[in-house]
DNA sequence: ATTGCTATTGCAAATCTTTGTATTATACTG
DNA sequence: CAGTATAATACAAAGATTTGCAATAGCAAT
């Protein structure tokens, strides 16, 4: 992949915000560096980025898939489906799953970026009582 | 939610084909009984049935997110990056892991049908060789 | 059966995303 | 520092999805 201003920018954009973006909102910030952008070249650059695995990409559950920089620790979300909150975990939490499913079924998993769902504490008491 | 022509007609054809398929191709495919059908409503319904918990949404990366009627037993799937192969996995196997984050995180999981893509045996042996 | 409430639907328009093709920029080679 | 191969880009058009609003249909109570 080449060292083009497309991709170079949004590398750049995702690590500043460190956070999670959608396409358009990407596409949105890009417009500030590169006026003229076309939306086709931003969306065709994401998904070579993807591709080579310098962003991850997931369903994080706001309606559209979400990109975030690679960082050098593979970390994954638990997302509260009342509230929204989210939380990071740590990737040794999945990794004997990931261990598991290895031996279990020779399957050599590379997701580095696990999204759960599911109700955070404060929720589940909201919910129960 | 109430019993609508849309919603029976999306769980009937989901339960048929009992495979994943994507918000168009569902679409397409009632308008076999429902000529007529408009797309959103189409996009509606499926919004409807899977935050009624009755069909699950996820990403297999074949662009769009798919849908799939939920079943008594919840279940999951391996993805293969490299020859798209889709095994199923069984609950048990992603329980412990639920049960661990339950413990540390205090955070109830519910996501019903996991995704996890990397290589099946098949490919990491052409990858590695 | 009739009524009333509101979830569901259709329609039209807006928005978002993808695709094909010609052009331009990047990186490599000599 | 050219020359060349091809990845990256812009543009236009098509396709997919979402949204606002008015009309309709399903359900519960009478």
């Amino acid at each position: 992949m080449r060292s083009s201003s497309v991709n170079q920018t949004i590398l750049r954009t995702l690590a500043q915000d460190q956070t999670h973006l959608t396409a358009r909102q990407i596409y949105e910030r890009i417009q500030e560096n590169l006026p003229a952008v076309n939306p086709s070249t931003v969306y065709r650059s994401l998904e070579r980025l993807a591709e080579a695995g310098k962003v991850s990409v997931s369903d994080m559950g706001v309606g559209a898939a979400v990109y975030e920089t690679v960082e050098n620790e593979p970390h994954h979300h638990l997302v509260c489906q009342a509230c929204g909150q989210v939380t990071t975990i740590h990737h040794e939490t999945v990794q004997t799953l990931f261990a598991a499913i290895a031996q279990t079924h020779d399957f050599q998993v590379v997701t580095n970026h696990l999204i759960l769902f599911g109700y955070c504490s404060r929720c589940q008491e909201n919910v129960e009582g």
